[in-house]
DNA sequence: ATACAATATGACCGAGTAGTCATGTGACCA
DNA sequence: TGGTCACATGACTACTCGGTCATATTGTAT
């Protein structure tokens, strides 16, 4: 947490160097941000940042606070229309709400984002040959399912294989997830805890989901 | 492209080298990976390392693919069984090869993936608490849901969860890789390619997936 | 043995970094 | 007026960084 000294600062002040810092995440990374740099566009002394933060990591966290903060602000108001209401409305509320926040809000959170999105992006730019091929395998695979009448004719083949390829992709993470990943096992580099049972299932609920969708069917 | 020198190494060399710079990354993010750590830590000389690579790009770039390479590898030899067979079972079929790819998965991915889903572990750390109680968020949201029969019975909340979460998670990203958004324009902090027509369908294909699977309904 | 090319090496450079600290400044109180 | 205290300052230290290059060490062909 930024010391006394930081909220002693006129509010504007405090708002200009949040400004600069987010200015500087967002364009260089986390790693990368520089606080000479973020010191000098703020106009403020080496020293001064000093006795207002105790690093990089402080003042960071600081910013995610303020974004969370206002979060929590903004949407304190707009409870979902009803708690009982059905899950996918209320999916659909959560995802309309964020998108409204997401529009609305304060370069903050935009900044936030940005360093979170930018470095997707960037990664992005990367493996964009590898990826786009990749891709592409996908939407003709989803194009010809659609041809042929496996696939729902409302569904856009290109959303399609998106989801189809980000499940396929994150299979690896959710193991991960699973077993509270810690270093020890990335240097064991195996991974024999899962048997094949529990794989099954994996996969099993997995591709349900996505040929059948989350909701209870009423029909036969 | 590493230099001919690096390939003129013996092989456990090559690896040894890879496994450092492999740890590096993981550990430290793109960004903040030193290659001076690299070097030291491999032990070998500051100069022989640029003369196997242009820099840390390429260093980067040569793991990429690597693992690239690892994987059409694994998928070479099993080929899906019949390409004329309906897509889900084809879908199956690779989801079961991408599971046992991902649980069989090496250290060298096990890196790279860590890499590109956000800056190392470093950031995993700092928004540990946010993601859990996200992750958390919609665990019981799903279960609540399940409870009250708004989804089936067939599938697992937790497994349900994830996939809701990592859909939803990359929707962003998805969003602005299909308007072809460049760091640019997330830098002046415009938020039009949200707010466009195209993004809304693309939220409301993905809840539809969500909802419904993307299997053909035959009866309604 | 000799010559030659390929590779290995680490001291070195300039640039940039995080963080410190002695000194300066201004506001408030006695 | 003088004293006190919170804050401001930027020169400074002690790094690490990516990258270069003259020199040393190999391996190979003659």
């Amino acid at each position: 947490m930024p010391k006394q000294t930081f909220f002693n600062l006129p509010e504007d002040k405090q708002r200009l160097i949040e400004e600069v810092a987010v200015d500087e995440f967002a364009g260089r990374g986390y790693a990368a941000a520089s606080i000479s740099q973020i010191v000098s566009r703020a106009g403020i002394a080496k020293g001064s940042f000093y006795q207002y933060f105790e690093d990089k990591h402080d003042l960071f966290m600081h910013l995610v606070n303020r974004v969370t903060e206002e979060k929590h602000a903004y949407f304190k108001d707009c409870r979902p229309p009803d708690p009982g209401i059905d899950f996918f409305a209320n999916l659909r509320w959560m995802f309309e709400a964020g998108f409204a926040y997401a529009a609305a809000q304060s370069r903050l959170n935009q900044a936030v984002s940005r360093v979170l999105f930018g470095e997707g992006l960037f990664m992005g730019e990367m493996f964009k040959e590898a990826r786009q091929a990749s891709a592409q395998m996908f939407v003709e695979m989803l194009q010809q399912a659609a041809e042929r009448g496996d696939i729902d004719a409302n569904v856009d083949p290109t959303v399609a294989a998106f989801a189809v390829e980000t499940l396929l992709n994150s299979l690896g993470l959710f193991i991960l997830n699973q077993q509270a990943v810690s270093q020890e096992v990335l240097q064991q580099g195996r991974i024999d805890w899962l048997t094949s049972e529990q794989a099954r299932q994996i996969v099993d609920n997995m591709l349900f989901v996505l040929e059948h969708g989350l909701r209870k069917k009423t029909d036969g």
